[in-house]
DNA sequence: ATTTAACTGTAGCAATGGCTACAAATTTTT
DNA sequence: AAAAATTTGTAGCCATTGCTACAGTTAAAT
């Protein structure tokens, strides 16, 4: 055995790790602000709407809003466009400004915009707040 | 019906999709990653060290290394220790490089350490070459 | 050598997110 | 108005990653 592990005894189990992991938070967060996206641009958001932009089936995407719904999110009725609950709409707001931020940020790398675009996508998420402020400061310090 | 986007079809299924999301693949990095490090610094690696090391149960840990050994990137026997087949400790040297940088990159704009650590082990699945060399590239005009 | 502790495996459950196939509703065309 | 096309929903499958509970192995202590 080795005695500088031995003692920690692994931990109880995280009641809200089942129904709210990582992923599906990540998910919700991709959801709600592709649904706010979509309202912007196009006056509605819809199941397929959302199935092109994330290049999943439409069943997938039905499911998911779903949850959303329950999750007091999004709102929708059978075969009509989805919209955001107020909580959805605070959140929307969040992500797309860090999402912003955070392509902007890769741009101001010398990124090429394809890369920032992709590459932001899967960032946003893993920036917590401290590190969002040290890409706001970059920014800013570069614009002076 | 909003003709900008009537005639595009979904697309059909792909089929790595369903065997090797992104997100398992997120997890196979760590894993990798993980295991190289037991290895280096206790000479071995037991689904234990996973467990503690992810926080998560021995059983989650048990099947995901299962899968990893399916996918030839881990070697271990019933009650043995975990090791890396060749393309494991390819896939590892690269992960471990990666991350290395991202969280060098983030420690250079600023971040505190344990925040760096944190958000660096998120981001670093989703650092394109591109935005990679970037990085690089700051760090190097930064010491001189 | 036995007992005890620690580690690992297996069975079986749940949530999430993929899919196809088929059914139903809505919208567009004719 | 009827037919056709599009959109959405439902049923039912699979893989991944969580878990608890229990069983079996290995290592440590007595």
């Amino acid at each position: 055995m080795r005695p500088e592990l031995a003692k920690k005894a692994e931990k109880p189990a995280d009641p809200f790790r089942q129904t709210r992991s990582q992923h599906a938070n990540e998910t919700a967060e991709d959801y709600v602000e592709a649904v706010a996206d979509f309202i912007e641009s196009h006056g509605e958001c819809r199941v397929r709407d959302l199935a092109l932009h994330f290049d999943v089936s439409h069943v997938t995407v039905s499911r998911i809003v779903s949850r959303l719904v329950s999750e007091d999110l999004l709102i929708t009725e059978p075969y009509r466009p989805i919209t955001l609950t107020g909580q959805g709409n605070q959140l929307a707001k969040r992500v797309k400004l860090r999402h912003q931020i955070v392509f902007e940020f890769l741009l101001s790398l010398g990124i090429d915009e394809k890369t920032a675009r992709n590459d932001s996508e899967g960032i946003e998420h893993h920036v917590s707040q401290k590190t969002l402020a040290a890409m706001k400061r970059f920014l800013k310090d570069k614009n002076e």
